[in-house]
DNA sequence: CAAATATTGAGCCGATTGGCTAAATGTCGT
DNA sequence: ACGACATTTAGCCAATCGGCTCAATATTTG
């Protein structure tokens, strides 16, 4: 029931959500997830309007979020998704799943 | 089924992602909902470190993204938690739900 | 009406973001 | 070893963000 770490938890939670907060990042994900789930850096890039460099730093950030993971393979980088990661945000967003459960706290 | 307005449905989805980006917004939604799913704004800003005009700048965001509404009473102004558009990311999330469906495109 | 209260608006300012181009790195084929 | 290919790193730069302080705007109360 990982209940451990909270500080951890919370700081994966920013890193997820600040990093599915730009549209390019979304697109890259659900891209990489919909071609079955691991493309080559050029692949995904191949797909953007952005420069390349700016799609890799995008990459960057996935992967600093634990959305991402790549392997070199050759000369080429295979990128591949882990959406355990969003996990975390959906957790977050069951918090509004039911009417409004109060805590034991005295109302005041 | 509100499939209609693809494009407003997107701004929407980034609206609301872009609003939970930041820790202190994502604090202030659940504190609302927490206490009941209203409060004043002197009651929200009361709980937080933050200048008053800096959280009240959030509550903004918030109002922009569709995720609070106000409404004045007296001379307080009260706020109201709408999740409702929450489900525009709970939507975008339940993509990596399953295996990756592929498309009906052939595939390269 | 004047003073107190509740809240927002205006505007400054340093930090971060996200685009770009140019250069560096690593690997493959000849 | 060399050149072509795949990708990242470095670094510039304009725009946005998110803190702040100091007004400004209602509204209630004396």
């Amino acid at each position: 029931m990982r209940r451990r770490d909270p500080k951890g938890r919370l700081e994966a939670l920013q890193a997820v959500v600040a990093a599915l907060a730009h549209p390019a990042r979304r697109q890259i994900l659900l891209t990489v997830h919909l071609r079955g789930g691991s493309m080559t850096a050029g692949g995904i890039a191949g797909r953007f309007a952005h420069a390349w460099p700016t799609t890799t730093r995008h990459m960057r950030v996935l992967e600093a979020a634990g959305l991402l993971s790549h392997e070199r393979v050759g000369r080429t980088r295979v990128y591949r998704i882990d959406h355990s990661r969003l996990d975390h945000l959906k957790e977050w967003l069951s918090w509004f799943d039911d009417a409004p459960k109060r805590r034991a706290k005295r109302r005041r």
